[in-house]
DNA sequence: CTGCAGGGGTAAA
DNA sequence: TTTACCCCTGCA
């Protein structure tokens, strides 16, 4: 672990509050300077933004400028997405100028997987919450610049956490879920290192599925919003479904289309492109109304 | 102040 | 296909 820093120039697709708070992430805290600052790996890391320059420091445990390409999803030619998605119709064209520095995070397997069994029927402020007192309870304390950081608890070290104790935690009733998904992992029931060389993204799909607590919705985010990084698949929650509804369908009760649907809709229009643009239809729905 | 709906779904009936 | 679910917040 050691002080690293690097700036990024005239980077394209990059604006911290799009990646931060497009819901792909709960981890970033927002700084009184602007900046944000965020926990993950076992790396700590400030980042802001100067004019055009995207200034990143913090402890990294390996060289800075790898851990940041691979986390920051660099490597990806976002202006390419977004100008054949735009080209798509006049709400995806609006939606990606709203979001238009979003990338979708390379986050550790485990702790999104964590993270999104926590997430279901739950609201953000709470997430947040309940995955800070889990690594403050049980990850590795960082000490960087006089301030204590957290990092995600390992499934080493939650393998003997009870129920009670997540229950404590204010877990809700996903205290039994995490218990059980901790113990299928432990137990090499569902391998993760195997998951993540499968390049079957239906096979993953359905192994994600065996764990308790993931749904179609969670197994989805997961797909997408981890390292597994699979952009054909479609997460359907209330506000996708409301926009994508509103937008394609216009059924007068939207609780009344069915998911299936909405997903003959998305891959029809997105094609293998569906994940990046149901993050552009989220977010500019959410934060726009 | 109390009551209640609803929130980035899932599991069980 | 429907319903309960832990906890917090917003609002009647």
């Amino acid at each position: 672990m050691k002080e690293q820093k690097i700036i990024l120039k005239n980077i394209d697709s990059f604006v911290l509050q799009d990646i931060f708070e497009c819901g792909q992430c709960f981890r970033w805290n927002l700084q009184e300077d602007g900046s944000y600052t965020g926990v993950f790996g076992e790396n700590v890391l400030n980042v802001k933004q100067e004019k055009q320059d995207i200034i990143m420091e913090g402890l990294c445990k390996n060289d800075i400028k790898e851990t940041i390409e691979e986390y920051f999803d660099l490597k990806r030619d976002y202006k390419q997405i977004k100008e054949k998605l735009a080209k798509i119709d006049e709400n995806m064209e609006a939606s990606i100028k709203y979001g238009q520095g979003i990338r979708l995070l390379n986050q550790d397997l485990w702790e999104t997987i964590l993270s999104f069994i926590i997430s279901a029927n739950n609201n953000i402020p709470r997430i947040r919450g309940i995955i800070e007192r889990l690594s403050r309870t049980y990850g590795n304390e960082i000490i960087w610049r006089e301030k204590k950081y957290y990092t995600f608890p390992s499934a080493e070290q939650l393998k003997d956490v009870t129920i009670k104790e997540y229950r404590d935690l204010g877990l809700g009733f996903r205290d039994k879920r995490l218990y059980e998904t901790t113990q299928m992992i432990v137990n090499q029931k569902v391998d993760l290192e195997a998951m993540k060389k499968n390049s079957n993204t239906f096979e993953l799909k359905e192994q994600l599925l065996t764990l308790s607590g993931i749904g179609p919705k969670v197994a989805d985010c997961i797909l997408l919003f981890s390292t597994l990084k699979r952009l054909e698949v479609f997460p359907i929650d209330v506000w996708v479904r409301r926009v994508m509804n509103d937008l394609y369908i216009q059924e007068p009760n939207e609780n009344q289309v069915s998911k299936k649907q909405i997903e003959r809709i998305a891959t029809e229009k997105f094609g293998d492109l569906a994940g990046l643009a149901q993050q552009y239809l989220f977010y500019w729905r959410r934060e726009t109304g």
